[in-house]
DNA sequence: TCGGCTTTGTGAAATCGTGCACGAAGTGCC
DNA sequence: GGCACTTCGTGCACGATTTCACAAAGCCGA
């Protein structure tokens, strides 16, 4: 019989807009448990993370039952119990396709190893970039992927390569084994089904953000149309009734 | 009267699920445009951008009636028409906050300026930072944002800073009248409302993909439990059913 | 002009996510 | 031990989003 590891029988699943909230629970629950406070209510929490109580307990409701009623939620716990869930409890090494500038820049950007996902390796195709050192880590050739995904058990990877490669980074990735990526090129990735993919593209952010702006000042022309045209003068209502804040992900 | 501008009378509010997907049909378009096709079908467009056909037609929709029975879409027409709603008949000059690791490859990275963000200043609080260059512009003190912002009639604001000193920098844009914050610091920012704030954190990204991966370990645990305690034996079913692909934001 | 074919635009149903409201459970004081 | 108070866990209603299904509309060849 295989070794019992963990008792961690996969419990019912976790909505994915819950899964998208749990990373910033931990952060705001480590930060609080580093200032030495023991224990935190969904109040409390609710607060920091800029969310409703409500969904707060019922996000923290499908790790089981972990809090006191009438006392809030122990930190220290918590914080142990998402890292579980997540599968924080071990280091994820990452290979990073792509040493161009952005590349290099995740590669240097010291928040990953700190955060349980070491570089475990970064390649290009260019061999020109090959054996330069960025972030502490030797380039090497896309080649070597392979033996770097096998060597270090990966199963993370990033691709930060130009858009018109990012598909054959991501074809070679998981040729290589890997089963998750995490794409920064402003492109749709296919990938078989049983491989997930999550995409990061900074310029859509700020194309969303420049529709929220695009509609405020379409938002004032309007009004300043009324006021002008002698309607009904509206007493100093909110500048912008609607969205106050927004926290993206998910 | 007030003259006018466009006839472009604010119309039904967009969904933000909608919003979010705008740009990447828009970037898609835009390569199909490139390369001299003239017209899409929603199936077409659904193909390539990884999504439901109807989703396509229901999100268009939103735009006004723009596609042709039979037909299709013109794709030069959808170019222009998404890129109006978006807000993208203009550019949307950009400060940056922070001019360590990330800021810096925020500002060397080219891909802003080519997609309407050009980079209209970077500012830094560390003296030794200021008057340094990257990606062709000069670090400034942070002291000098009001100046910048008003100057260039900035109205979106990137915050690159470490955690410590996030809610600071997203203050001082606030006051300086930015009313867009992208926040790439791993902090919950609050703003007032009124003010659109979205947060892109790598670390966020990386341990919901940790999940999954978690997730499909136990799942291969507990198939070959069942396997090893001789039930019976499934013919080679898919190896993980589920998900297939996840594009990220919002 | 007509009939067959394609593809849009959109009601309606199904699903998912959020927030309220409240019973249940625990704490601490008297 | 009992009472007042706090805070969790969750059923339920509501709103947002997705998907289906199909009528309406346009194209094209006969």
């Amino acid at each position: 019989m295989a070794p019992h590891r963990t008792p961690h029988v996969t419990r019912r699943r976790i909505p994915e807009a819950t899964v998208a909230r749990l990373p910033v629970y931990l952060q705001i629950l480590s930060e609080q448990a580093e200032a030495g406070v023991a224990s935190i209510s969904s109040e409390g929490l609710a607060e920091l993370a800029g969310v409703n109580a409500a969904k707060v307990r019922k996000d923290l409701s499908y790790l089981g039952s972990y809090g006191t009623r009438g006392v809030g939620y122990e930190v220290d716990y918590l914080v142990y119990q998402i890292r579980r869930e997540l599968g924080l409890d071990h280091d994820w090494p990452v290979v990073i396709v792509g040493a161009g500038n952005l590349g290099q820049a995740l590669a240097g950007y010291g928040g990953f190893g700190e955060r349980g996902f070491p570089v475990g390796g970064i390649v290009d195709i260019d061999v020109a970039k090959v054996d330069t050192v960025v972030g502490g880590v030797r380039v090497r050739h896309i080649d070597e992927l392979d033996a770097i995904v096998r060597s270090k058990d990966i199963s993370i990877g990033i691709v930060a390569t130009p858009p018109s490669t990012a598909q054959d980074a991501a074809d070679r990735l998981v040729r290589s084994g890997v089963s998750s990526i995490l794409n920064f090129a402003p492109v749709v990735l296919s990938a078989p089904a049983g491989v997930t993919v999550r995409k990061v593209d900074l310029a859509v952010e700020l194309q969303i953000l420049s529709y929220h702006e695009q509609r405020r000042g379409d938002q004032r022309r309007t009004e300043q149309l009324r006021a002008a045209s002698g309607g009904v003068t509206p007493i100093a209502g909110n500048p912008s009734p609607a969205e106050s804040r927004r926290d993206a992900t998910a």
